[in-house]
DNA sequence: CCCAACTAACTTGTATGACAAGGTATGTGA
DNA sequence: TCACATACCTTGTCATACAAGTTAGTTGGG
């Protein structure tokens, strides 16, 4: 009915923006970046069109390196709006996992 | 660009569950518990649908009854399906919520 | 030399689900 | 009578995750 994709929508993004913030990252290791964090394999139908979602709004910029092993990599960096939506995004998740929290407060164990 | 409505996909369907795994509630209720839990104005297009969906699916069952204050409302109650649901959910929200805590860990300060 | 396997990026089409806007109807109080 | 709260539902729109497929470069084995 409804899997885990529903439940990763909008969670995903910010996921992303996390894991360049720390340094610059091409697309095919994001994934497999967020693949060792636990996230369960995530799509490179979902990553590319996200990334270059994000590039396109502002968030991230983009340059394009060789690669020792294939094809040239198009590496992300994040932009100080995207350090902003980064912040808000988290910002908000906090929220609603407190929200959700404060449902389930007392009945977790069953 | 990317409000929280895209957060609430999936959390929103685990939650109604939730409100009514302690006793049975009707939709025009839900949306305020929901909102007293801290869940921003959950509007009415999203909650009935929902419902109606649940339903359909055989997670809810719902009965009629008369409203000292208005149109009768209509009662819904997890079946064992929903109760089934509802653990499922929360067993991978605690996964997404895990996840994401692994990828902020050190630096949510900021 | 050819082919498989891995790396790397992208496109197209589909499904899901939240929401705005609007409609219907009942009860209360001014 | 009229406004307002209660209560439910429908239609249409948008965002986004994903499957499946495409294009390309590199490496190593047969």
């Amino acid at each position: 009915m409804n899997d885990r994709t529903q439940l990763l929508k909008g969670t995903l993004e910010g996921c992303i923006l996390q894991v360049i913030r720390g340094e610059e990252a091409y697309g095919y290791e994001i994934s497999e970046k967020l693949r060792m964090a636990g996230f369960p394999a995530v799509s490179e139908g979902t990553i590319y069109p996200l990334l270059l979602r994000l590039e396109k709004n502002g968030l991230l910029t983009a340059t394009y390196r060789d690669s020792p092993y294939g094809p040239r990599r198009k590496y992300y960096r994040l932009t100080e709006l995207g350090e902003v939506a980064l912040k808000d995004f988290y910002r908000q998740w906090r929220e609603l996992v407190s929200c959700v929290d404060r449902l389930f407060a007392g009945n977790e164990g069953e």
